[in-house]
RNA sequence: UGGGGGAUCGUCUAGUGGUAGGACUACGGACUCUGACUCCGUCAGCGGGGGUUCGAAUCCCUCUCCCCCAGCCA
C-alpha cells in the first residue's frame, strides 16, 4: 500500500453486515475469497469485487483466499489461472490461500451422493431440450421430470456410472429434487452435475463428471470456511439454492452469500462475451491493448495499483446499479502520479525555435527538480542548445488576449530555462509556420536573481541536438457513446471510437527517458501522464499516455468560439 | 402481471422518525516557472401521489420507472 491510498474508507452495507457478525461473535475470523472462473482476463470490474474481498478480510483481521471456480473444463484454461494471479498480485492483495474447486472434486461427488441417498437429488435421463421444455416459464410453473421419482439406489447406481465414464455426454444428468412449481425457477430441480467427456486443466482425466456452479460454489465456501461469501446482484436469486444446500448437506461451516452491484463504466463495455469479440475481431490489439478496461490493458495504458484500490474505495459498494465516468478512474490515476511521477519534458508536435542570440556551438546544461512540490525527487541536467523544438500548439500567429504562450513579438518562458521573445515567424511557400526567430534574455535564468520577472506563459521544450525521437501512443476513449452495450438498435462494435488511438511517430523526449525500463512512469510536464511501453527500447523508444492533464485552456478555447 | 432486486444533487454516495451531509463534476476566485497541483467559494437532490406523526428520505398505502432470472455457463 502506498502513501496515497486514502485512509478512512466510508461505511457500506456490507460492512456493516460484517462488523456485526463479528461483534455478535456469529463468526470468530473473517475469511472471504475472490472466485474468478479461469475462462478470461479480469477487467476493472473484478478489481471492484477483489478490492472489496481483501478490505473486508483485512480490516477485520481475517483472510482470503483466491479461489479459481474451475468446474467447466470446457472454457477454461491454465493461462487465464497464470494472468488472473498477475492480475491480482499486481493489484497489490496477497491471498492467504491458492484453492480450486477442483480440488473439491472427491468432496463434492460424496455430497451429491448423500442428497442422493437422502432423496434431494435424482438421475435424470432426459436431453437438455426436454429439460429446457419442461421447466416452465417465468410465468408458468415447471412439470416434473419422468424421472423425479427414481429411487434413490437407481440414481445412486446411475450417478456412479456416471463418474465410470459409462455414458456419453448429455446422457444423464444430476438434478436436485426441490420444487418444479417454484416460482424462482433456480428452486425448480436445478442440475449438480453434468457429464463431460472433456480434459481439465488441474485434474486431467480423471473425472467425466463436473458439478455446476451451484453445487460447487456454496459448498466449496463451506469447505474453506468462508464466512461471507460476496458475489455480485444476479446470484441474489441462487441465494434460496445456495441456502437449501447447505442446509442439507453434513457441510462443516455455514458460509453467508450477500451480493452487490457490479461496477459499470462509461465509454466501455465489461462483459467477457463483449471483451472477447473485440479481441477475436480484432477491434483491438489482444487482452492487454491498453485501450481495453482489463487489468491487463489498463496496467499496460499505465494505470498504477494504487490508483485502481483508490477507485474502487471512492465509488463504495451498495446495491444499486450505476454507471461511473471513467474520467473518475482517470482522475485517482493523476491523483496517484502527481504525487510521485518524475517530471520531464517532451514534444509530441515539433516546432522549430532557433535562439538567435545563443552559440553556435555550445550546450548548456540546465538543473531540473524532477517535481515541483517535492525536492526529494531531485534534480537532472537538460541540455539546451541554440535550436529547439517546442509544441506547435504553443505558438499562435493571431493570438486571442487569453493565449499565454508564444506569439510573434511576444514573450513566454521556456520552462526552468529562459524567458524567449519572438522576433520572427518563417514560413514556407504556402505559408506555413515552419521555424521561429527567438532571442532569449540571460538575465532571466531560472534560479538566478533576474529570473523573478514575471511573463504569463511558459512552456515545455528541447533542445533539437539532443532530443530522442519516439514513438508516442495517445489513447482516448474506445467508444464514442457512453453506453456502447446499451443500444438495442446497433451492435456495440458499431459505436467504436474510430480514434481512440493516435499513434505520433515522430515526437520527441527529453535524452535520458529513451533508457528507462518499461513500466516506469512520468508526468511529460503541460501534457500528461506516460508510461514506458513493453515494446519500448532505446533505439526505438515508445511511450503510452495513460491521461492527460487536466486542461483548462481547451475549455477557455471552446468559449472563445 | 411469476419471482428476486433497485430508485437521494449532473455522477457516486451517507443518512432507518428530529436542520438532507460528503466526494467528484460544473462554475467563480486565489496562487503558479506545468493554463497542472494546491487553496477558497458557489450552484445543485430525497421518482410520483396519498396517509400516519408535533415532525417523514426514513413508517404505511398506492403508482411509475430501471435491472436480474426460463444454460447440462459462471
Amino acid at each position: 500500500m502506498t502513501d496515497t491510498d486514502r485512509p478512512e474508507p466510508p461505511p457500506h452495507f456490507i460492512r456493516t453486515r460484517i462488523r456485526k457478525d463479528v461483534e455478535t461473535e456469529v463468526v470468530q475470523q473473517v475469511v472471504t475469497r475472490f472466485p474468478p472462473e479461469p475462462n478470461g482476463y479480469l477487467h476493472i470490474g473484478h478489481a471492484k469485487s477483489i478490492a472489496l474481498n481483501f478490505a473486508m478480510a483485512e480490516e477485520f483481521g481475517g483472510r482470503t483466499h483466491l479461489r479459481f471456480d474451475d468446474t467447466n473444463p470446457m472454457k477454461e484454461e491454465q493461462r487465464y489461472v497464470d494472468a488472473i494471479r498477475d492480475d491480482v498480485g499486481w493489484l497489490g492483495y496477497e491471498w492467504a490461500r491458492e484453492c480450486y474447486a477442483s480440488d473439491y472434486f472427491e468432496q463434492l461427488y460424496a455430497w451429491a451422493l448423500h442428497l442422493i441417498d437422502q432423496g434431494l437429488a435424482y438421475v435424470d435421463s432426459q436431453d437438455a431440450d426436454a429439460i429446457r421444455e419442461q421447466r416452465g416459464t417465468l410465468t408458468e410453473p415447471g412439470r416434473e421430470s419422468p424421472y423425479r421419482d427414481r429411487p434413490p439406489a437407481e440414481s445412486r447406481d446411475l450417478f456412479e456410472r456416471m463418474r465410470a465414464g459409462e455414458f456419453p455426454d448429455g446422457a444423464h444428468v444430476l438434478r436436485a429434487k426441490i420444487d418444479m412449481a417454484a416460482p424462482n425457477i433456480n428452486l425448480r430441480d436445478p442440475v449438480l452435475y453434468r457429464i463431460r467427456h472433456q480434459h481439465h486443466a488441474r485434474t486431467g482425466d480423471a473425472w467425466c463428471i463436473y458439478p455446476s456452479y451451484d453445487f460447487a460454489h456454496g459448498q466449496s465456501d463451506a469447505i474453506e470456511g468462508i464466512t461471507h461469501s460476496l458475489c455480485t446482484l444476479e446470484f441474489e436469486d441462487h441465494r434460496p439454492l445456495y441456502d437449501w444446500l447447505i442446509e442439507h448437506l453434513p457441510v462443516p461451516a455455514r458460509p453467508r452469500q450477500i451480493e452487490f452491484a457490479r461496477l459499470n463504466l462509461d465509454f466501455t463495455v465489461l462483459s467477457k462475451r463483449r471483451l472477447s469479440r473485440l479481441v477475436d475481431e480484432g477491434h483491438v490489439d489482444g487482452w492487454d491493448d491498453p485501450r481495453m478496461p482489463t487489468l491487463a490493458g489498463i496496467r499496460r495504458r499505465g494505470f498504477t495499483p494504487a490508483s485502481i484500490r483508490n477507485f474502487c474505495t471512492e465509488i463504495g459498494v451498495t446495491k444499486s446499479e450505476s454507471v461511473i465516468p471513467f474520467g473518475a478512474l482517470e482522475r485517482n490515476l493523476r491523483d496517484d502520479l502527481n504525487v510521485r511521477a518524475p517530471r520531464r519534458l517532451a514534444v509530441l508536435n515539433p516546432l522549430k525555435v532557433i535562439l538567435t542570440n545563443f552559440p553556435d556551438d555550445e550546450t548548456e546544461w540546465l538543473e531540473l527538480p524532477n517535481h515541483p512540490q517535492n525536492p526529494d525527487m531531485g534534480t537532472r541536467e537538460v541540455p539546451l542548445s541554440r535550436e529547439l523544438w517546442i509544441e506547435a500548439g504553443d505558438f499562435m500567429i493571431d493570438a486571442p488576449k487569453k493565449f499565454f504562450r508564444l506569439k510573434p513579438g511576444g514573450e513566454v518562458r521556456l520552462r526552468g530555462a529562459f524567458i524567449v521573445r519572438c522576433d520572427e515567424v518563417v514560413k514556407d511557400d504556402s505559408g506555413n509556420v515552419v521555424a521561429l526567430h527567438c532571442s532569449f534574455d540571460p538575465d532571466t535564468r531560472s534560479g538566478q536573481p533576474g529570473a523573478d520577472r514575471k511573463v504569463k506563459g511558459t512552456i515545455h521544450w528541447l533542445s533539437a541536438e539532443h532530443a530522442v525521437r519516439a514513438e508516442v501512443r495517445l489513447y482516448d476513449r474506445l467508444f464514442s457513446v457512453p453506453h456502447p452495450a446499451a443500444d438495442k438498435d446497433r451492435d456495440f462494435v458499431e459505436h467504436l471510437n474510430p480514434d481512440s488511438l493516435q499513434v505520433v511517430s515522430d515526437a520527441r523526449i527529453e535524452p535520458g527517458v529513451e533508457a528507462m525500463a518499461p513500466g516506469t512512469h512520468m508526468q511529460f510536464e503541460r501534457t500528461g501522464y506516460f508510461v514506458v511501453d513493453r515494446d519500448s527500447t532505446p533505439d526505438a523508444p515508445v511511450l503510452n499516455r495513460a491521461a492527460t492533464l487536466r486542461d483548462t485552456w481547451s475549455k477557455i478555447e471552446k468559449q472563445l468560439r
